[in-house]
DNA sequence: GACCTGCTGCGGTTTG
């Protein structure tokens, strides 16, 4: 039989015409049964609508035959997630829904124009529904009688999980739910259910009741574990459920091979010379979005774009993280509205609203992993049944087996998994104090309720004695200033009495730190979005830069604002960001080697393999193609020195960790110097005395895993890794103050007191929580030492193949050509390098592509003037 | 403070 509910919700939809999916009932079904758990489902394909919906069958149940004048006294689902502007459109959808469907309701966002008033609003009167962020979650838990919001609450989603696990936001959105769990209480339904039977008791709260957890998630290579981490440890596994959305979306996906791969670029990453290839596709289709990996590479093609292909002018636009919000969000509207042909973007659009009419994505350089090619690929074609099409542009001729290896690795059902976030001090002190400045906690309860999540379940009483220390005297080192005395106890009950300590922490909530950033602006008045401090530094007044797609004249600097005006110059440097450096996924990296494995067994299925065959032919005869059983070194002496290459093909962070680690313990046998470059594939050893590496070789230890951390410690600068690292805690534990809205605290000055903080701490209490967590990271995501260890082990199972090479091999060009970058000779002398290196090596084309970018108008990419 | 190629994401305006 079917409940009221269902049959309402069902009537709506078959009125709306949409097609209904399998998953769509499942999870019905599930909901209403009272399980919680995950949603696995690809984007565009009604999830929303998959969770929402029943959550309004089991009110209408509640209330049969009164449903539609039934307002209710407060909040009744809570719906997070990490990206604010998705807040809007799925508000605007769901108040669709109850208002056809009848129900009085008011959905709301947290978030949006004047926080102040809405915050106002949210005080007169709750919403049923609230739509907000991870941050804004924290932000309600600082309110004074925070609990009354949520006694009413029926179900929370976390929308997009997968964006949020393993990333401290994850960690406070654990918290938040640890919070929400113990705060509602009982509440009964399930009336008219269909499988009477199925109905479970709850966890929380007494008999049939308690809230509901539910995170939606793409599919990632640890679903079953985002589920555990969602629901923590306290969490009955019986009650969770995995709803699975088993849809074929299909995708078509292309490399673009290069005429002639020989005469194709050996190194660089920038990838024009592909450019009349991109525009015939773009031609071809109705809307493009090209991803670039950073933000002075899509200013880079854009610019390009309207060189070469002016027609576009009008109808291409940019989207990138360092643009103004204003300028994004015109771009995202006009391409919904089918204004716009190509936007040149990086992941600032791998999220967001739908794009219905983009039909083809173009990735430009490696994606770097599987699962986010095809978050991008999955732009296009959104919308049920459509296909996803996206094309995959290298950079220089070994990326083209990426394609193949991208290919392999999404039939093979390949994703990468998100590694949750364990035992981050730094988030468990933002939060202890925002409890602290509401209704205040009392620690054995909070004790309880941490260590029911994931992230904490390890946490000792100890440790978190030593945080309530940390909070309330400032710990063993900061006792004597008052600045860190926040908390006080009374009678047991941890509370925030200073009214300023109480503002300062509302305006330092969330997890997310970033550069100080120098707002570009009009003379004329307009924002036009943000560079970074060392880029306006090189700058001189009547200087021309592009940005934003525009050729700008530098005027002058005032209060954190550069202040432009249009220029007609052609040429003009391109400002770069410092941002994250991404390695290959270990994931696409395992299958990379695969391919490799393949080609060095001659088997060649792929067009990218047999476009590459000259390639890895002169691989061959000038040094070998290692199998997957071999681990080919090549050694070879040129002016410079002597110079060792090693392929892990393990992603850029391991290989730097690898290679001081391998240099340190060859300067054990005989002291040198080192210089160290590296990509995804390789890195580069090189000296300009001889390395005695067959030596080293016989030495069982020389890739062993013994020792490894302390020959860390001695090969890399662990401290200032973790120094780094650190000012970002420092941060999140609200350590420092960054200053009220609008008058941030000088970067320099921040700089200093975390520095000063972490030198402190280090001396006179080594086994601080937050410097102990300092090092953790760094070794954790800095040096990836889990995939070094790997690695290691790895390479310690395959034959060692030395090969002395005459001339730099197709694997060590572009490794090669980092190393010349680095040295910081003029762009000149570079490209001069680059061509000699070429030309000693008959290839023509090699270098082509750093010459067309350099020579282009434009598109000049000199350092200085 | 270091990177030189290097992503994304959220908050909040008043007190000592």
């Amino acid at each position: 039989m079917t409940s009221k509910g269902q049959q309402v919700i069902r009537q709506w939809y078959r009125q709306k015409n949409w097609q209904q999916f399998p998953f769509q009932q499942e999870m019905e079904t599930t909901y209403l049964s009272g399980y919680s758990g995950l949603l696995n489902a690809p984007t565009g394909s009604g999830k929303t609508f998959a969770l929402f919906l029943p959550f309004l069958a089991d009110f209408i149940n509640k209330h049969p035959d009164t449903y539609t004048t039934q307002k209710n006294n407060g909040l009744l689902m809570l719906w997070i997630t990490p990206l604010r502007a998705l807040t809007n459109d799925i508000r605007k959808a769901m108040q669709e829904a109850c208002d056809e469907i009848g129900l009085p309701w008011n959905i709301a966002t947290r978030t949006g124009d004047t926080p102040a008033a809405e915050k106002a609003a949210l005080k007169r009167k709750l919403p049923e529904v609230l739509l907000t962020t991870p941050e804004s979650l924290h932000l309600m838990l600082a309110q004074k009688e925070y609990p009354k919001l949520f006694n009413q609450l029926q179900v929370v989603v976390i929308d997009e999980w997968h964006e949020l696990l393993g990333t401290k936001r994850g960690v406070q959105v654990e918290l938040g739910l640890s919070k929400l769990k113990n705060l509602t209480p009982a509440l009964s339904f399930g009336e008219g259910v269909e499988k009477q039977e199925e109905k479970i008791p709850l966890p929380f709260g007494k008999g049939w009741g308690g809230v509901r957890i539910w995170g939606i998630s793409a599919t990632i290579g640890n679903l079953e574990q985002a589920a555990e981490v969602l629901l923590g440890n306290d969490f009955p596994p019986e009650r969770i459920k995995m709803v699975r959305a088993n849809l074929d979306k299909k995708l078509d996906i292309r490399s673009i091979i290069p005429d002639n791969v020989e005469n194709y670029s050996w190194a660089g990453h920038i990838g024009l010379k592909l450019l009349p290839e991109v525009m015939e596709i773009v031609a071809r289709s109705k809307t493009t979005l090209i991803f670039t990996n950073t933000r002075s590479q899509s200013e880079i093609w854009y610019h390009a774009i309207l060189d070469n292909y002016p027609e576009y002018a009008g109808i291409m636009a940019m989207h990138h993280g360092s643009l103004d919000n204003e300028l994004r969000n015109w771009v995202e509207q006009a391409l919904h509205a089918e204004a716009l042909k190509l936007v040149v973007c990086t992941s600032s659009l791998d999220l967001g609203v739908d794009f219905r009419p983009v039909d083809t994505v173009v990735q430009v350089g490696s994606p770097k992993g599987v699962a986010r090619f095809m978050q991008r690929a999955g732009r296009s074609g959104h919308h049920p049944g459509a296909v996803s099409r996206a094309y995959f542009v290298p950079t220089h001729s070994l990326e083209l087996l990426e394609g193949a290896a991208l290919k392999a690795a999404i039939k093979r059902g390949i994703f990468e998994s998100r590694d949750p976030m364990l035992l981050t001090m730094d988030v468990l002190i933002q939060y202890m104090v925002t409890l602290a400045v509401s209704d205040g906690f009392r620690a054995d309860e909070l004790f309880k309720e941490v260590k029911s999540t994931y992230a904490f379940a390890d946490i000792t009483r100890n440790e978190f004695g030593q945080l309530l220390d940390f909070i309330t005297s400032g710990g063993k080192t900061l006792a004597q200033y008052d600045e860190f005395l926040k908390v006080e106890v009374e009678n047991g009950l941890y509370k925030v009495n200073s009214r300023r300590v109480a503002m300062r922490h509302r305006l330092s909530i969330g997890t997310i730190t970033s550069e100080l950033s120098i707002r570009v602006k009009w003379l004329s008045g307009g924002s036009l979005g943000t560079i970074e401090e060392s880029f306006v530094s090189k700058l001189k007044p009547g200087n021309t830069f592009w940005f934003a797609g525009r050729s700008l004249e530098f005027i002058r600097v005032k209060e954190m604002t550069a202040y432009v005006k249009k220029s007609n110059s052609t040429k003009g440097i391109i400002p770069s960001w410092n941002g994250g450096r991404m390695p290959l996924s270990s994931q696409l990296a395992a299958v990379f080697r695969d391919k490799l494995d393949e080609v060095a067994h001659g088997i060649e299925k792929d067009e990218e393999v047999i476009a590459l065959k000259p390639l890895f032919d002169l691989q061959q005869q000038l040094s070998h193609l290692p199998q997957s059983h071999e681990f080919l070194i090549e050694s070879f002496k040129s002016r410079e020195g002597h110079h060792l290459l090693f392929y892990p093909f393990e992603g850029r962070l391991v290989h730097e960790g690898m290679a001081s680690l391998l240099a340190y313990r060859i300067s054990k046998i005989k002291p040198a110097s080192f210089s160290i470059a590296m990509n995804d594939y390789g890195f580069e050893l090189l000296t300009d005395e001889d390395i005695p590496i067959e030596q080293a070789l016989e030495d069982a230890s020389f890739f062993s895993i013994d020792n490894l951390l302390d020959d860390i410690q001695h090969s890399l600068n662990a401290n200032e890794m973790a120094r780094r690292r650190f000012r970002d805690i420092a941060h999140i534990g609200g350590l420092v103050f960054t200053g009220y809205p609008g008058q941030q605290v000088k970067n320099k000055h921040l700089q200093a007191s975390t520095s000063l903080l972490f030198e402190v701490f280090s001396e006179y209490e080594p086994d601080n929580l937050l410097v102990r967590q300092a090092y953790n990271e760094a070794l954790a995501f800095q040096l990836e030492e889990f995939r070094l260890r790997a690695a290691l082990q790895r390479i310690a199972t395959q034959n060692i193949i030395l090969k002395v090479i005459e001339r730099p091999t197709p694997f060590a060009f572009p490794i090669m050509v980092d190393s010349l970058g680095r040295e910081r000779l003029t762009t000149e002398t570079l490209e001069e390098r680059i061509a000699k290196m070429a030309r000693s090596y008959g290839a023509e084309g090699v270098a082509a592509d750093d010459k067309r970018r350099n020579r282009k108008p434009g598109i000049v990419r000199k350092k200085g003037f």
